[in-house]
RNA sequence: GCCCGAAUGGCGGAACUGGUAGACGCCCGGGACUUAAAAUCCCGUGCCCUUCGGGGCGUACCGGUUCGAUUCCGGUUUCGGGCACCA
């Protein structure tokens, strides 16, 4: 009796499947694409956390298979990006050697967990043959008014004198330096998703994917009604668009606040005020939106003038400037209801500024002061000839009369805001763009694409806050392709989104020079059928990607428009309490365990360790558990005598069909492990009394473990008599008659605590089974009146008593 | 702050549609085998009380609906993810 021995035994079958890939007869098969996000190389690792998502992608890749399917399995590198290039600052290399090097090492990472992948698939976002095809749509995106320049601020460290990204400012401080950071107006590009705003939030119903997912984007797009009014500002000839939800309100807005970037605050503060405002805006641009929006009180400054309401036609709405206001979202001006809104209460209570009731439930007034904003529904109160009013219908009727009163429009605002697509970094895709003193920005013909990324000595970030290719004089110069005359690149580069938002359409045909990928290709593979990867990515690249597919689809290059059919987010893995993260090299390497446990033990743990769309807590000392299942199967498979089929062994196998395939098909792999530690408990007990297991419970075992732990089931199969790959096979079906059995042990309650249990037919009526329960209950019911007797069939009696 | 989630023994988790809470595994304790150890096997393991028959409590907290709630509803707390230049 030897103990099983993973070490060769996976040497064995990893050098078995390179010569002959599991799947070779294809032919005919009906395709699945099963696609997993892929890592960037940032680091010189993957840790357990990867190993989670492509470990549940490989076991559905496999079962795929099993299951007679043409599987897909590509994977690639997202190599541009600021990580990548900040690894390679750290490590003072070039990117592309860091990221290459990181590459080598995750790959063979990826082929020690023994995975499908195909690597004739392979791809890279930083391959110019790949990006040549990211700058193509950019070029179409240009052509149809989608991409377009546009002054925005970005955070501006004063003391490095570089542009920083909200990730490497903490606290309103540089990560490198500690100096407080301000923002710095430059010219962007930007993607104009918001005209995808509504196809992107419709088409969210018709999709396979999580609730909660579909919930996330569907408030990150943000749709909501209202009215868009304009007030014009007493003394002056400005009048300030507002965009709110409540018009019903309207004569409730008692002042009105403009966020401190609004093109307005400048123009409208009065000279007293000047010094003040000046301050205050300084200060709130050290801040980010969210410090803003989680800032514990309200900050804001008076701007000196005063707004009309368009209802009373008084001039007695103070305009403040207050962070708490965002410029890009609405017009970045609101008006304040300090009534009705919480937001706008705590601001006017902390400032003094008058509250007026204008909703109340029942229509009457209340007392003042208002000790808390009221939100809910009612009638109006304190609004004219709309007193009495609903708010449903209040909201109609006051838009109507702006409406006639042109000052505003019922409008449509969307939370969601265009892309800024540029970045002032050197490791991403050139925007193929170039600037024209004659023609202005012109799109790089497609003939001369790709843009090459130039080699570059220095490749930190520049002190004018321009990307460092800038510096590259003979790069950066060059000829209009429209007119012919001296003209400049464009410096800034694309984001890492850049590549990820198409690369799915990329893997079956990624040679192709001609095309993005054939339409063949596309046809025969896309859309992707199961896409797997991190919950963190549940807004930005599958918003990004949705985006980017539409776009293709409006141009005739894809036929779909959606690129995901089903969606899968595998959860966070915790280590000590924090994310696993490549970046900060904080996580457990797979390197350290393999020699100890092998392969499968670690597939096997990962699978077991929790549900997979949740997050969990990384532990070492529970792999031992599933080293000692996989040493258990081996055991009884090489011990036990091969004997006819019974019953039992026959009722216990389709039992586990039964269980381990409804679970793969929702990818509960963690009760698809409990479930065979259980089959395998029961087994090894029913092999001792029927005196070894039979046949087609071996053959079984191997084939539905093989998604899970391949290189045993493989051995399995081997050991049970059979020459060729236990991946050649065709997944088990169960027989519904089998899993039945005739008698069930029932729950018996008194007043719904549990009493006792009794063993039923499991078509018993409810006379016999309450005589029964009666009977097994007799000392519980002795002295009492049993006022209801309740009998759910093979689950429980429950009597209520008096 | 806003949006999306989560909370069950010492630990990871199970409980499928409202029906016996704690499957499975880890840890821990006891036993068998062994010169010994490892490996393996068997038994025990939510908390409290017990006359050892059993009884009480228990799924973050407070309340509700129900014969019956980990599951549904209202409120609260704590933790995690996202918040647009990390991806």
């Amino acid at each position: 009796m030897a103990k099983y021995n993973f070490t060769a035994t996976e040497k064995k079958w990893r050098a078995k499947w390179e010569a002959h890939p599991i799947q070779k007869n294809v032919a005919g098969k009906p395709k699945y694409y099963c696609l997993d996000m892929f890592p960037y190389p940032s680091g010189t690792a993957l840790h357990m956390g990867h190993w989670r998502g492509y470990v549940l992608s490989d076991v559905l890749g496999r079962y795929k298979i099993l299951q007679g399917y043409h599987v897909l399995r590509p994977m690639g590198w997202d190599a541009f990006g600021l990580p990548a290039e900040n690894n390679a600052i750290k490590r003072k290399m070039h990117p592309s050697i860091s990221t290459g090097e990181n590459i080598v090492s995750m790959k063979r990472q990826l082929n020690e967990m023994s995975t499908i992948y195909d690597w004739d698939y392979e791809l890279d976002t930083t391959d110019p043959a790949y990006y040549k095809w990211t700058q193509w749509i950019f070029a179409r995106m240009f052509e149809k008014g989608l991409a377009y320049e546009k002054e925005m601020p970005l955070n501006w460290c004063p003391s490095c004198k570089v542009v920083r990204a909200n990730e490497e400012v903490i606290g309103g401080e540089c990560e490198r330096c500690g100096e407080t950071t301000t923002k710095k107006n430059l010219r962007q590009w930007m993607l104009r998703i918001t005209h995808y705003a509504e196809r992107l939030l419709s088409d969210l119903d018709g999709l396979n994917w999580p609730d909660k997912v579909k919930r996330m984007q569907s408030e990150w797009i943000g749709k909501s009604h209202g009215a868009e009014i304009d007030f014009t500002v007493a003394d002056t000839h400005q009048t300030i668009k507002a965009f709110t939800t409540r018009p019903d309100t309207l004569f409730g807005a008692t002042f009105m606040i403009l966020a401190p970037e609004h093109e307005l605050v400048e123009v409208l503060t009065t000279d007293e005020q000047k010094s003040a405002v000046e301050a205050y805006v300084k200060q709130s641009s050290t801040l980010s939106n969210v410090d803003r929006m989680a800032a514990k009180e309200k900050t804001g400054v008076f701007t000196g003038r005063y707004a009309i309401n368009p209802m009373t036609g008084r001039a007695d709405m103070p305009i403040w400037v207050a962070d708490y206001v965002l410029a890009d979202y609405g017009t970045g001006a609101i008006m304040c209801v300090p009534g009705h809104d919480e937001r706008d209460f705590e601001f006017a209570t902390k400032f003094g500024l008058p509250i007026t009731e204008v909703i109340a439930l029942d229509g009457k007034v209340s007392d003042m002061p208002l000790k808390e904003a009221y939100t809910g529904d009612g009638l109006l109160v304190n609004s004219g000839e709309y007193n009495g009013m609903n708010v449903t219908n209040a909201k109609t009727a006051i838009t109507a009369e702006i409406e006639k009163k042109k000052c505003g429009k019922q409008a449509v605002n969307y939370k969601i805001r265009d892309w800024v697509f540029s970045r002032q970094r050197y490791w991403g895709e050139p925007i193929p763009i170039i600037h024209c003193e004659t023609c202005g920005p012109v799109i790089v013909p497609d003939k001369d694409l790709p843009v090459a990324l130039p080699e570059i000595e220095s490749y930190e970030p520049t002190e004018t806050g321009e990307s460092p290719l800038a510096k590259i004089t003979d790069w950066v110069n060059t000829i209009c392709p429209t007119c012919g005359k001296p003209a400049k690149r464009e410096t800034n580069t694309m984001p890492q989104w850049a590549g990820s938002s198409w690369y799915f359409l990329r893997y079956p045909d990624i040679h192709n020079d001609n095309a993005l990928a054939s339409p063949e290709a596309l046809k025969t593979w896309l859309p992707v059928d199961y896409y797997i990867g991190g919950i963190e990515h549940a807004v930005l690249h599958l918003l990004y990607a949705r985006f980017y597919t539409k776009f293709l689809y409006d141009i005739g290059v894809v036929e779909f428009e959606e690129p995901f059919t089903t969606l899968f987010n595998i959860g966070m893995v915790n280590y000590q309490g924090k994310k696993m993260a490549k970046g900060t090299g904080h996580g457990v390497s797979p390197d350290d365990l393999m020699p100890n446990y092998g392969c499968d033990a670690m597939r096997i743990y990962e699978m077991f360790l929790a549900p997979p769309d949740q997050d969990c807590e990384w532990d070492d000392s529970g792999i031992d558990g599933a080293f000692r299942f996989l040493n258990k199967v081996w055991r009884l498979v090489e011990e036990s005598p091969i004997i006819p089929t019974t019953q039992e062994l026959e009722r216990l196998r389709h039992k586990l069909i039964h269980h381990i395939t409804t679970r793969i098909n929702t990818l509960a792999m963690n009760t698809a492990i409990s479930g065979f530690m259980e089959y395998t408990n029961h087994l090894q007990a029913l092999a001792k009394t029927q005196g070894g297991i039979d046949q087609a419970t071996l053959e079984t075992l191997a084939i539905l473990l093989s998604p899970f732990a391949p290189h045993i089931a493989e051995e399995i199969w081997e050991h049970a008599g059979h020459k060729e790959t236990v991946f050649a096979q065709s997944w088990p079906e169960y027989d519904e008659e089998k899993l039945k059995s005739d008698t069930v042990e029932i729950a018996l309650q008194v007043n719904g605590k549990l009493r006792g249990s009794l063993a039923l037919p499991v078509n018993a009526d409810k006379d016999t089974a309450l005589a029964l329960a009666k009977q097994q209950l007799a000392s519980h019911l002795n002295d009492v009146e049993i006022v209801k007797s309740i009998y759910v069939p093979a689950k429980i009696v429950n009597f209520v008593v008096k």
